[in-house]
RNA sequence: GUCCCCGUCGUCCAGAGGCCUAGGACGUGGCCCUUUCAAGGCUAAAACACGGGUUCGAAUCCCGUCGGGGACGCCA
């Protein structure tokens, strides 16, 4: 049964390529009805935080990556803490020094790197081999009897049995040195399979500079879960098909090591963007407004009219690639403009006499019955018909008096929903406005 | 500097010697729709880094060059 592992370092929170790496294990997992074991590498004492370990727990749950062993369940391999197993890295150490395998220097033992080559097989890379010449006798355990990466990696992953490791690209250069420690433990080296590294959009190395790095920064951005999924999936990995929208089940029936392709992906945003918005069509209403809800509770009561909401939300679907636009563009609906567009002002609404178009508008709106998109669309062109003026005209004025923006759905399907009422009081306040300070 | 990995449209992924006049997606351009912005429909442009081989035949194999990335810690 395959056994494998995402061991982060608590040295930060769980960025975009530890969150691939994560899933492409889980995956794998997954995949083949093995294991996933969740390891936490804090041996290193001076960059290491408890708070760091909540951070990545939390973000491999939002993605909805569960772990079979590890942090807060346990397992058989418990505990899944480095800094709780230090005695087993002493005591490989000491055995590796006994043997004559590793020596002393200066307080730290280091291994003792033997002529020769040293070689393993790549599943995305295939076979590769180093020149042990190339290979520094490296230490295993510190002055301080902390391990080095090195030796918590493998002595763990022999313990906990693993059967393939999935890491980054730049483990690469450390492969050899932890085969020559599988081989002088007399054990077999697990399964390699070294994915390519995550880029910026300049081909950099992904880092805070190219913006959000932290997985659940794009939950705060408004990104879904299950689209961040599907996206970082695709990411450095490609099914064989051209169906790209994949749900995570469908995603585990496919995955493969063998699909991974050898070269670094750039992380590309819009794309995550078309994904967002897929995945958000998808939702249904209540779902929706639970998201919407679980992102700012008490932001906007959609719960109120579901019909009314429906009638908003369908609205507002084709033009909200994330949650976050949903707040922004849900504003209309529920208070009145606090301000008006100063462009919009300037260009839709500086023509003289528009304060007393506008308060003509609001008169006709008074009586207009039934006050549906029909009627309202027939009354305000005749309305501009008899003064006048370009239907546009009325209409980008009536939008700012609405919504004070220049941009919104369709004009007369946000009539309707906004209700009578509201449209009178909006109109009125804008020609008020308009009436006191033309120029604001 | 040394070692390692990689090199197909702007980006992600197909392509594992003939099926390729290189396919899909995102993005981009144009047109349609239209009260703005989106969405949608139609459509277009866009790539095998370069040079040598091997072969009847190469995007696919080999070598070199160039380019990009990574690693060289008592960090992980």
């Amino acid at each position: 049964m395959p056994r494998l592992r995402f061991a982060p370092s608590p040295t930060g929170y769980l960025h975009v390529g530890g969150a691939r790496t994560a899933l492409f294990n889980w995956l794998y997992a997954r995949r083949h009805g093995g294991v996933f074991v969740l390891r936490i590498e804090d041996t290193d004492v001076e960059r290491s935080q408890a708070e760091m370990v909540t951070g990545i727990l939390d973000g491999l749950r939002w993605l909805g990556i569960d772990w079979d062993e590890g942090p807060e369940i346990g397992g058989p391999h418990a505990p899944y803490y480095q800094s709780q197993r230090l005695d087993r890295y002493r005591a490989a150490a000491r055995q590796l020094l006994d043997s004559g395998q590793a020596f002393e220097d200066g307080g730290a033992i280091r291994f003792k790197v033997p002529p020769g080559k040293t070689s393993f097989a790549d599943s995305v890379h295939g076979p590769i081999e180093f020149d042990n010449e190339h290979i520094e006798s490296f230490v295993i355990l510190r002055s301080d009897t902390h391990p080095t990466y090195h030796l918590s990696v493998v002595v763990d992953d022999i313990d906990m049995a693993i059967t393939h490791v999935v890491r980054g690209d730049d483990h690469i250069s450390n492969t050899p040195k932890q085969v020559l420690l599988y081989q002088a433990f007399g054990k077999t080296p697990p399964a390699f399979a070294h994915v390519p590294l995550i880029m910026g959009a300049d081909k950099q190395r992904l880092s805070k500079r190219h913006g959000a790095t932290s997985v659940m920064e794009y939950e705060t951005l408004g990104y879904l879960p299950e689209a961040m999924v599907n996206f970082l999936a695709l990411l450095g990995w490609g099914t064989g098909s051209n169906d790209e929208l994949l749900t995570k089940d469908e995603l585990i029936q496919r995955f493969d090591l063998d699909g991974i392709s050898g070269g670094n992906a750039v992380f590309n945003t819009e794309k995550l963007d078309w994904f967002n918005h897929q995945y958000l069509l998808k939702l249904t209403d209540n779902e929706l407004t639970s998201r919407l809800q679980a992102q700012r509770p008490g932001a906007w009561d959609l719960g109120k009219d579901a019909a009314w909401s429906a009638r908003v939300l369908a609205l507002l679907r084709p033009r909200c690639k994330r949650l976050t636009d949903y707040r922004d563009q849900l504003a209309p609906f529920f208070v009145d403009p606090a301000s008006y567009d100063a462009d919009g002002v300037k260009k839709h609404l500086s023509a003289p006499g528009m304060a007393a178009h506008l308060a003509a508008l609001k008169d006709a709106y008074a009586t207009v019955a039934p006050f549906d998109e029909a009627s309202t669309e027939q009354a305000l062109r005749a309305l501009a018909d008899a003064r006048g003026l370009k239907a546009a005209a009325l209409i980008h004025g009536t939008r700012l008096a609405m919504t004070g923006r220049m941009v919104s759905p369709g004009i007369f399907e946000m009539l309707v929903l906004l209700g009578r009422d509201r449209v009178l009081s909006r109109l009125d306040a804008l020609a008020t406005h308009l009436a006191n300070d033309p120029t604001s």
